[in-house]
DNA sequence: CCGAAAATCATACCAACGGGTGACTGCGCA
DNA sequence: TGCGCAGTCACCCGTTGGTATGATTTTCGG
């Protein structure tokens, strides 16, 4: 700001000697003050514009605007938390698809795999959640950012 | 914009048309030239300025910034997504008590009815809702934004 | 005040779920 | 090569969940 104004002055000074010298040196007729005048005219119009464009900066508003980010698209799977309780792979998918609703004997079928395996990974999986129910174990899971 | 060049255009005439009147009316000295000079230096300057911070202040920049919000903590329950299924207040109530995966029994402790109270209205739930067991209900009313 | 919807409870039955135990097979790592 | 882990499967048994049916009471709008 305040260097701004002393390059103004400045170059006003400047200028205001220039003619001078002009004036004096080529004995320009007076009446030409027209042309002196133009040039300033311009020249310091410049400036101004330059000065105001500077000075007044861009004025930029920022606008806060929240947006409700779908927690579900913007879900990814870390496998962090995931062995942070020793939940394996294959435990996360049947948690995945019993939180899905899936029945054991759907979630058997859809993995290729016996029931009974299907329950001896839903129940390692409770045990590491330290669930009791299929409901609770989604519920934890859910909370604790395993599954969207 | 358009209108600001030719006021300003305007401007510049006007104001040599009042310092050639004032040369010839009042005979001012020649060399006064570093008077005019200034003169319009600084009319021109004020009209620069003027002129700049008109001309650019109107583009207003405004940046959106998306401030992500959890969705989890913006949800409403609104008893028109309940209605539109027929599910009444009590088996809604059933519904997130299950989805926090408490039992029939818990339940029925919880809200000081009897299991079998649960029952009947889970059983009625299951139908509205199109689902065969407790987990497939819990998944399907949350697709519906029936519950967070 | 009357009737429909909602809420409550019971009984019986069968399917699904969950715990416990034991066993077998690959696979990677020491 | 042996050990541990993940994955697979089986059996039994008790608990829980879900369906069907029927009944009573409460609530609420016309």
């Amino acid at each position: 700001m305040k260097r701004h104004i002393l390059l103004y002055g400045l170059l006003a000074g400047v200028l205001i000697v220039v003619l001078r010298l002009i004036e004096y040196r080529y004995l320009i007729a007076t009446r030409s003050v027209e042309i002196y005048g133009g040039l300033i005219a311009a020249l310091f119009a410049a400036l101004g514009i330059w000065l105001g464009v500077t000075l007044t900066g861009r004025p930029e508003r920022v606008v806060i605007r929240e947006v409700s980010v779908p927690a579900a698209s913007t879900f990814v799977a870390d496998p962090a938390r995931r062995e942070a309780l020793g939940i394996t792979k294959r435990e996360l998918e049947i948690l995945e698809l019993m939180a899905a609703g899936m029945s054991n004997k759907e979630i058997a079928d859809h993995i290729f795999v016996s029931e009974n395996t299907v329950k001896t990974h839903a129940s390692r999986l409770f045990d590491k959640l330290g669930a009791r129910r299929r409901t609770q174990a989604i519920s934890t899971a859910k909370s604790s950012g395993l599954i969207p």
